[in-house]
DNA sequence: ACATTTGTTCGGTATTATTGAACTATTAAA
DNA sequence: TTTAATAGTTCAATAATACCGAACAAATGT
């Protein structure tokens, strides 16, 4: 098990997070960790959609939320703990990442 | 050819936009028309990247715009003439549209 | 009618995503 | 110190998408 990359604030893109919100699954997964007080670990999401999840692609997932820069990962003990990187993409992006999270919020609820 | 389809807004999801937007080219194109005065057709945008881009691919990349509820196209003569929907998309979505295109050009500019 | 221009559709190829199975890493229990 | 349990990764086969050349369709002009 390597370790967990991490890009630079500097190296990450538009396109590269715009494709991590691309996928349902993950777009779920950030909302819920920004909207959470704690971070959480992986396994914590794996029925966080209708159908239960293989936890090799909930692995997959979090990589690439991981690798288009908008969580950091952190070892604690066995398990990974998640949070967002929401802090530094506001101060690289403005707006856009909570602007996306609103309106995805806003969409759940309206069911 | 049939009928172009274009969603209403009610039918336009969080998802579908940032799908739409995760590729390279489309968000190019968006920003593009987003920026300029007057409504273009498909072909001006043969050339938007690097290397030039067959005009099949350039079809798929804007039907798939205007099936995520992001552009309008209408038949003018033989062409197409594409717009935004921004003002409709700030309605349902708030500043999220904005937002991103800001981050985008911001990026490019910042070459 | 014929050619030209603009864009779509089709189908084969290439790329990417999904996931079960095997594996690694860490901790705890025996 | 084995042994087991837990959390997550990697591999490889399959499934789903994307790309793009070639043929086609629709509108206009000659």
């Amino acid at each position: 098990m390597r370790t967990l990359y991490h890009p630079n604030i500097e190296e990450i893109t538009v396109e590269g997070i715009l494709h991590a919100f691309s996928d349902p699954v993950r777009i779920d997964i950030f909302a819920s960790l920004a909207a959470s007080e704690c971070a959480k670990n992986c396994s914590t999401f794996l029925n966080i959609q209708k159908q239960a999840l293989p936890k090799s692609t909930l692995s997959q997932h979090f990589r690439i939320l991981r690798e288009a820069g908008l969580i950091r990962s952190e070892r604690k003990g066995v398990e990974l703990i998640n949070s967002t990187r929401c802090e530094e993409l506001k101060d690289r992006f403005g707006p856009m990442v909570l602007a996306i999270i609103d309106a995805y919020e806003k969409q759940q609820k309206a069911g």
